[in-house]
DNA sequence: GGCTTAGA
């Protein structure tokens, strides 16, 4: 057996090896899994005799020897764990061992007497004979042709890994995709993949449709089989949905488009005929009959796209049916409304004060208006406003006392948005995941079967919230709750599928409150003059001509971390602080990404110095002084991702009573020691995606605009990363990146049917 | 290639 690479599983790296003794927790969808094990050996560092091993892996057998790779985790609420990377199962060891193995149940019919007279004839090393070369078994005496079969097919199935290795790397399946298979379907591996090769498709990710069938073929699958024809279409629109933000496609652009994926030139081999449209067509035909894809007219959905959007209209219009009655006056509520600018010492504007009744006044509503129009600002009203009407206490802790729910329900599609919302707001806000309880996949705690409760709704930056979570979100609401929509079309589309905001806005269906006035840069500022230009498509003045606000540097991708640096330093040295100037990049990857700028810029504002600490982690540095972002929730710690903070202190090793290197850092509120297995929550925050930063704002922003970042230039992802400045506009990069950007335009052409299907059904005026 | 992300 020396097929397989000894490198998978090397001997040095820490391990525990030990018997299932049973599984605790098993997750269908995504193989999380947690078990006991009774450990029988492992690297030094473990005396223990028992370990619950959590880790990604399929359903073990109760009973075997497994090893695991891992390391060893302190969970707060369960204790000492392994965390696993990978595994395999071991063959039984011994004469005894083997004979106990090979007469258990899962060889059916093969009793001790058999197994007895199999180790006798073939030895100790039998189960790795019969795998290498099952004709052996013929000199067993008395074994029926049958269970000779029968054993050769379930030690396949057993002992997998190294088995179907070999076998997909006759394929040519490379070795980390194997192990991804096996970890996916363990023992199954093979079974599936005779089965239905495309099933790779749907359930290992980095799996499209031209690697799956690369092996299909290799397999013997004819070019115009059914099945491929079929996971062909179903790929196609998955990959319309993922890559290009399609909620449907129309029928008539699937056809060819599949068509083109299917005749590949070179690939037909002799004998085979090109497939014509009409063999596609029918198996979309048939798949939508299967209710596997949906078809209406001539808009060819996901199912699970599909029930989004119709789900998503339907609850947006029973909201939108519903009659609101203010338990006050008009009078009453200026009144209110004075008070609150009192308490607050601001004054609202007079569309802002329509802003805040109007919103009062609605079930469902969508606060509209570019940045600086003061969104915020009635967001805070809406709330303290509906507070004061309702006699609804603000304080959570009223409620937790009370042990009745927050009615407020503040959220946000991504975690640095939310901590926006949480610190104009004073109130506690959430990513719309984390509300909704997220349980990995495509699950969640809260549902119509169990709905949120609430009085109040706000989603800020809903332009990001793609169709498939705004269903969740929405469905999940209780009837009686009012929704605030907030955002701007022109900033950043979801990630996912649909344009949920812009098709809400343009269905004419639901009221709308759009704030003009601009609020947070003076009127004359050529960063909003510029932001105007980007909107519409069209520069009219020469970007790289200096402004008293704005400056443009030209460089090249290879430049950009030089550029910027130096932009940065001499902000610095103008008094300016690093909280104030923030970097701003679409793309973590490449010599201008985002990684890559951080790591300069630490030079640039947290240079080394002898009496400063540093803690190295893989392959970047934490220094002190060094500002960061968390990346995760993490609740045992109160810290949030989205959140701020600067390193206060590395503690070393010899210094913690954990015996583990430490790293002390400073959020608002608090502060939090992170144990360097745990600093992969954590990032340097000199430069932070465009993404994340929508919502924010910051004194100076420097926005590099390279052709390298091709991919990801769009007008909206411009206008959002240009209009986070308040006072100073640095751009750098090539002109030429920046007017492709510029032509480029996102949502133009995302297939979605939510504007029209609101349109039917609530313009129709039937109930 | 940008975003979200807990589990017994």
């Amino acid at each position: 057996m020396d097929v397989i690479q000894p490198s998978l599983f090397d001997e040095s790296r820490p391990y525990i090896k030990g018997k299932l003794k049973y599984e605790i927790f098993h997750n269908t969808d995504n193989l999380y899994t947690v078990s006991k094990i009774k450990i029988v050996e492992a690297t030094e560092d473990i005396d223990d005799k028992e370990m619950t091993v959590v880790g990604y892996y399929p359903s073990l057998l109760e009973g075997e020897l497994y090893t695991f790779w891992g390391q060893v985790k302190e969970h707060p609420r369960f204790g000492r764990q392994y965390q696993v990377d990978y595994f395999r199962k071991e063959l039984p060891q011994g004469r005894e061992g083997v004979i106990q193995y090979l007469s258990s149940d899962l060889f059916p019919g093969i009793g001790e007497k058999t197994a007895t007279r199999i180790v006798d004839t073939l030895g100790e090393k039998a189960i790795t004979l019969i795998l290498e070369n099952p004709d052996v078994l013929q000199q067993v005496p008395r074994l029926s042709e049958e269970q000779r079969q029968l054993m050769y097919r379930r030690l396949l199935e057993y002992q997998g890994l190294e088995q179907i290795m070999v076998k997909l790397g006759e394929y040519g399946i490379g070795l980390s995709l194997s192990i991804q298979i096996y970890q996916t379907y363990a023992e199954r591996a093979m079974q599936v993949l005779e089965d239905n090769p495309y099933q790779l498709i749907e359930d290992i990710e980095g799996i499209g449709f031209k690697r799956a069938d690369a092996i299909a073929r290799a397999m013997g699958i004819r070019y115009d089989a059914p099945e491929r024809i079929r996971a062909a279409c179903h790929y196609f629109l998955w990959e319309q949905a993922e890559q290009n933000g399609h909620v449907y496609y129309p029928l008539e652009l699937v056809i060819p488009g599949v068509q083109k994926w299917l005749n590949k030139q070179g690939e037909m081999e002799s004998g085979e005929q090109e497939i014509d449209q009409g063999r596609i067509e029918q198996q979309l035909l048939e798949l939508a009959e299967e209710g596997k894809l949906i078809l209406e007219d001539d808009r060819l959905y996901l199912p699970s796209l599909f029930f989004a959007e119709k789900g998503f209209a339907k609850k947006v219009k029973q909201l939108v049916k519903r009659r609101v009655e203010l338990p006050v006056s008009h009078d009453q509520f200026l009144r209110a409304l004075g008070e609150l600018e009192d308490r607050l010492g601001i004054q609202y504007a007079e569309s802002q004060k329509q802003a805040i009744e109007q919103a009062l006044h609605s079930s469902l509503m969508i606060l509209t208006g570019g940045p600086g129009t003061g969104k915020t600002t009635v967001i805070k009203g809406i709330v303290e406003l509906f507070a004061a009407i309702y006699d609804l206490p603000l304080d959570p802790n009223v409620y937790a006392q009370r042990e009745e729910p927050f009615p407020f329900l503040l959220v946000a599609p991504t975690g640095r948005a939310a901590k926006r919302m949480e610190e104009s707001t004073g109130l506690p806000a959430f990513t719309i995941h984390r509300l909704l309880g997220w349980k990995g996949g495509q699950e969640f705690d809260y549902s119509e079967d169990r709905p949120l409760e609430g009085k109040l709704l706000i989603v800020d930056e809903t332009s990001m919230m793609d169709q498939w979570l705004a269903n969740q979100l929405f469905r999940a609401l209780p009837d009686d709750i009012h929704v605030i929509l907030v955002g701007d079309q022109d900033q950043l589309p979801s990630v996912g599928p649909g344009q949920v905001l812009r098709d809400l806005l343009d269905s004419g269906q639901i009221p709308v409150v759009e704030l003009k006035d601009v609020f947070r840069q003076a009127q004359d500022s050529s960063i909003i003059s510029l932001a105007h230009q980007i909107k519409n498509g069209r520069l009219q003045e020469d970007i790289t001509q200096p402004k008293p606000d704005r400056r443009f540097f030209p460089c090249s991708s290879d430049q950009v971390v030089d550029v910027v640096s130096r932009v940065c330093q001499s902000a610095l040295n103008k008094g300016y602080t690093p909280k104030d100037i923030q970097v701003l990049a679409p793309m973590y990857r490449g010599k201008a990404g985002i990684d890559a700028l951080n790591e300069a810029l630490q030079q640039t504002f947290n240079p080394p110095a002898e009496h400063k600490r540093e803690l190295k982690v893989k392959d970047h540095i934490f220094r002190v002084g060094d500002k960061v972002l968390q990346l995760v929730n993490n609740l045992e710690q109160h810290v949030f991702n989205g959140d701020i903070g600067e390193v206060t202190a590395i503690l070393l090793a010899q210094e913690t009573k954990e015996q583990e290197d430490q790293l002390v850092v400073a959020f608002e509120h608090k502060e939090v020691r992170y144990k360097k297995s745990e600093l992969h929550q954590l990032t340097l925050a000199y430069c932070c995606s465009i993404h994340k930063s929508q919502g924010s704002e910051y004194p100076i922003v420097v926005v590099p605009v390279v052709k390298s970042y091709q991919r990801m230039l769009r007008r909206n992802l411009l206008y959002t990363a240009i209009t986070r400045g308040k006072e100073y506009l640095i751009l750098c990069g090539e002109k030429d990146a920046f007017d492709a950007a510029i032509d480029r335009e996102e949502a133009a052409i995302r297939y979605t049917h939510l504007k029209e299907t609101l349109q039917e059904w609530l313009a129709g005026n039937h109930s």
